[in-house]
RNA sequence: GCGCGGGUGGCGAAAUUGGUAGACGCGUUAGUCUUAGGAACUAAUAGGGUAACCUGUGGAGGUUCAAGUCCUCUCCCGCGCACCA
């Protein structure tokens, strides 16, 4: 019965009593019990709770509540990612000091999360501002660069102009902005603190295999780290340098008919004696420098370049002397920013060679394996003796010729033709075409393949598979003569779409044209070797190596993953523990003076300048310290620096020995699940999971891995499908709702728009009332208690194990529609005294507050939240009689009612009897299939 | 271009993994209550047809007694990467 409450009062009074009883906090690790460690993104006290965290955090909590009542100590902590650029715009704007701003924000924001009445470890909070948190951050940092990790580089940054500082590249959007402000990135040189995460971007990679996550964040990160494996070779310059080339192709080494190098390759400057047309040369680099990312990697425009006259190149493979040119197709900062151009088989350089009219020369062939079986059934039979030799293509409609053979028990697809004896000229196929089919005017569209294996057909192992290792694709000029002609009574010959062709056969290396050799095509795939010498009749894979292993190369990986630039130009951050000494060396500022504190006589307006180099204190420190002469580093770090530690510190909070013990970490560590945002996967993830790995090496953590599981959620969108913006006017403030509906309301409605993974759901105003009145029903249920309930106990068990299934596979959405069905058939069927108090356990992780208040209600003393999550009854949860299909040739036609174990006789006597099936029953049953439990089909 | 996900009512979505397609909720329609509310309850709600029935999970084929689910091809959408050698 639909009964009305006022969840604000109720809400309040509950979230009052557990932060006095302090029921969520964990304490100390109690090992009668099995841990989880359940980890949600900290957020950004921005001072405004959104609705996006109520996604965040409430979501996860039915999780968090249901592992706590299953018996499991979980650890659910909160804190603050609270450095950053947000608090010093704030503080700029309102003339305010960011520290004080972050502070109120923290407090503001902690009563709006206790708003959500979620089971957070508060025991074991955290913020990256608070000094004895960033101590830890510095020290690490002043470890790392002990192991050479940090370093000081140099080279081109992406400089953010709305932020005022450099940014590192994963946060740059491939269209070449801000992640945080949207502007616009400039290459800037300039000196940079970095890390070095290329030093781990194979580990990065492998170990991602072993772990429990979905596979597309897992190929995001693969994706971004970008291995390729290949080989450097050298090259000899007549100058008598030597330049190194990355390549993935050195089985291609035979073509390589040019080197380019990018125009910032040092050997351009260092030549400048030996090139003839320096001041070209010198143009085209100047050009290239202006020019921003967004039209360098413009790959439709057309390839420019500049010939390095007076200086070339020997491919060592030949011995042949091979021309240079510089071009902006090649980038610095991949590879070794040099490439051997192989024109043949690379579109970009074959594009280039065509432009600047080097030749090309054709170094690997297609291999051609086809493997065509015909129709079905391929255990049955043996083979198809003939297949393909001709591809006759009809002259207008694209359709192919095709020779059906039907001997009964399969169908057998020939391309009309066959029967090669072995002759690969073009004009012995043309004879053969004429004398088979009389077709006269054709013309040859894919030339012959040549392979190392010669022409023809074979069998493979596989008895039912054909391997053709040569074709011909012949298209007609006209159509003359019928191919009817070809008839003989077993077999007929049709023309068939190629789509058809496609059903009939499968074959590898179709979609990259008919044959490897059409002229001006360029071959990118791997197959035969030929024209290299003693290499030729090699696949690919084989001659890479040997070729590597001839000309002295090495095999070697490169990486897309570019080292992480940490160092920020602004405030609000994390001092970056390094001091100079007279002589500019850098030190990392000793254990005993961290925290390394923040100054605060700083104008920290954004001049582009690192406003720290303002601060009179931190100067007078940092002499008073190490002596005159010494200097401080000046600027703070990337706060993704912050954040990549932050679940250790949670686990051993107040430790000021270490970031986290060893004996604290091996309490809770690894993480079971991380619930977070889809754009931290290669930002956030990846910093966090290279943190680790440093740290693991360095024997400061347990695990090498942090995170067992992830989980990225999807995005609560405006009413009206956009994505919420002030602008478009779309926004939900979860506030509102909480008052008007109640927090238990906003985050079930949350939970049933979808499944937590992946998907992107419209907020809806209709939704959420439905939720509510759901619970409004709950909250009358005990108007339905009777002593006897028909089928209550079953459908209740039923729910439990759905519920608690459900919930494990974060599919919350249909863990309440089970409960709402269950409800409905409350309303109409009752429910004794015992299923009531055992449903009310089964909805708390969902519904907190109401729960504990019914639970209260019907008697009890004991907070609900400290009960057990009740267990399902599997013998409740056996059917006696179900409702099983009956279909008639397949046709739905009717439903009976039978025992789960009913014999087939006794199923089918009750469909004699139903009406709607027995009218179908006409003649006599041919054939009965019978699965007990699931469905009856009768064949008449 | 390459790599991952997806296409099911008016909407968000279900479907025991090959066995009654559309659960649950929203919306809509009709009705009930001396009823004016952003209330509750009852019933209907994939499409077509008076009906019996027919058609339906992006499209085309296939396998099967049986296909949203498996296979082949194809179209569209979202995300990631992309002159990365």
């Amino acid at each position: 019965m639909h009964k009305k409450f006022d969840s604000g009062e109720i809400e309040k009074k509950w979230q009052q009593i557990w932060e006095e009883e302090g029921i969520y906090n964990v304490g100390e690790r109690d090992n009668s019990k099995e841990k989880e460690y359940v980890l949600v993104e900290w957020p950004y006290p921005s001072g405004n709770l959104h609705i996006g965290h109520w996604y965040a955090f409430a979501v996860p909590d039915i999780y968090v509540r249901y592992k706590r009542m299953m018996g499991k100590q979980v650890l659910y902590p909160m804190g603050f990612d609270a450095f950053g650029l947000p608090a010093e715009n704030a503080a700029i704007k309102r003339n305010l000091d960011p520290k004080a701003w972050t502070n109120d924000n923290i407090a503001f924001m902690k009563t709006q999360l206790a708003s959500m009445g979620n089971a957070f470890s508060w025991d074991k909070t955290t913020s990256s501002t608070d000094a004895d948190y960033y101590k830890w951050t510095q020290w690490m940092f002043t470890e790392f660069f002990r192991k050479d990790i940090a370093y000081r580089g140099k080279g081109i940054v992406n400089w953010c102009p709305g932020c005022n500082t450099v940014i590192a590249n994963e946060q740059v959007l491939s269209d070449g902005t801000c992640e945080r402000s949207g502007d616009v990135i400039e290459k800037r040189e300039m000196p940079q603190w970095m890390l070095r995460i290329t030093k781990y971007a194979d580990r990065l990679t492998d170990d991602l295999d072993p772990l429990d996550w979905p596979e597309h964040i897992k190929e995001a990160q693969r994706q971004w780290i970008g291995r390729s494996n290949g080989a450097t070779l050298d090259f000899k310059l007549s100058t008598g340098e030597s330049v190194t080339v990355f390549t993935t192709r050195p089985d291609t080494l035979y073509g390589a008919t040019y080197l380019v190098l990018a125009p910032e390759h040092p050997l351009v400057a260092q030549n400048e004696a030996n090139i003839s047309n320096y001041a070209e040369v010198a143009d085209y680099v100047a050009l290239a420098k202006q020019k921003d990312e967004q039209d360098r990697l413009d790959t439709t425009k057309e390839k420019t370049g500049v010939k390095l006259e007076g200086v070339t190149a020997t491919n060592p493979a030949l011995g042949e002397e091979i021309p240079i040119y510089i071009s902006d197709y090649v980038l610095a900062s991949y590879g070794t920013g040099a490439i051997m151009a192989v024109p043949a088989h690379d579109e970009r350089d074959g594009a280039f060679a065509k432009k600047f009219s080097i030749p090309v020369k054709q170094v690997v062939a297609e291999k051609i394996v086809f493997t065509g079986i015909s129709a079905p059934k391929p255990e049955k039979e043996t083979l198809v003796r003939e297949c393909v030799d001709l591809m006759i293509e009809h002259p207008t409609n694209g359709q192919f010729l095709v020779q059906k053979e039907v001997d009964g028990t399969h169908t057998h697809i020939h391309f009309v033709g066959g029967g090669t004896d072995g002759e690969s000229q073009v004009v012995a196929i043309g004879r053969e075409l004429e004398e088979e089919t009389g077709f006269t005017e054709y013309e040859i569209i894919g030339d012959v393949v040549t392979t190392s294996q010669g022409h023809g057909y074979r069998h493979t192992k596989d008895k039912n598979q054909l391997t053709i290792s040569s074709f011909y694709h012949i298209k007609l000029k006209s159509l003359d003569q019928k191919p009817s002609e070809l008839e003989d009574g077993k077999h007929t010959i049709e023309w068939v779409d190629k789509s058809e062709v496609k059903n009939l056969l499968t074959w590898e290396g179709h979609q990259k044209g008919w044959a490897a050799f059409t002229e001006g095509q360029i071959f990118t795939g791997t197959g035969v070797i030929i024209n290299s010498g003693e290499f030729d009749g090699l696949d690919s894979e084989t001659a890479k190596e040997k070729i590597v292993e001839k000309v002295g190369g090495k095999m070697s990986s490169t990486y897309r993953l570019r080292d992480w630039s940490i160092g920020r130009q602004r405030y609000w951050g994390v001092p970056i523990p390094i001091v100079y000494d007279p002589e500019g060396n850098a030190h990392p500022i000793p254990k005993e003076h961290l925290p390394w504190h923040l100054p605060e006589d700083v104008d920290f307006k954004p001049t582009g300048v690192a406003p720290l180099a303002k601060s009179e204190e931190l100067k007078k420190r940092t002499e008073s310290i190490f002596g005159a002469g010494w200097t401080p580093e000046v600027e703070t770090m990337d706060t993704f620096v912050d954040s990549s530690w932050y679940f250790l510190r949670y686990l051993d909070n107040k430790n000021s020995e270490e970031i986290a013990s060893l004996a604290h970490q091996k309490d809770w560590m690894p993480i079971d699940i991380y619930f977070g945002g889809a754009e931290h996967t290669t930002m956030h993830l990846l910093y966090s999971r290279f943190w680790q790995k440093v740290l693991f090496d360095l024997g400061l953590v347990t695990e090498n891995e942090p995170y067992r599981r992830r989980l990225n959620r999807g995005l609560i969108l405006g009413p009206d499908g956009n994505k919420m913006s002030k602008s478009k006017g779309n926004v939900i403030d979860p506030d509102e709702h909480v008052k008007r509906v109640g927090a238990d309301t906003v985050k079930m409605y949350l939970a049933f728009m979808g499944p937590y993974e992946g998907s992107n759901y419209p907020f809806d105003l209709g939704g959420i009332a439905g939720v509510r009145r759901f619970l409004e029903r709950v909250n009358g249920l005990s108007e339905h208690i009777v002593d006897v309930a028909f089928d209550t106990d079953k459908l209740l068990h039923k729910t439990i194990k759905k519920v608690s299934e459900d919930i494990t596979t974060f599919k919350f959405n249909t863990a309440i529609s089970a409960m709402m069905m269950f409800v409905n058939h409350v309303e109409k069927n009752g429910i004794t005294t015992g299923d009531y108090e055992t449903f009310l356990r089964v909805l708390a992780p969902f519904a907190p507050h109401l729960t504990a208040e019914l639970w209260v209600a019907a008697g009890k003393t004991e907070s609900i939240h400290l009960t057990k999550f009740p267990e399902a009854d599997e013998s409740l949860i056996v059917d006696d009689i179900v409702t099983i299909a009956v279909q008639v040739n397949g046709k739905m036609r009717g439903t009976i009612a039978v025992s789960p174990e009913a014999s087939e006789a006794e199923a089918l006597e009750a469909a004699r009897h139903s009406e709607g099936v027995e009218k179908y029953l006409t003649g006599e049953i041919r054939k009965v299939i019978y699965v007990p439990g699931k469905i009856l089909n009768l064949i008449v």
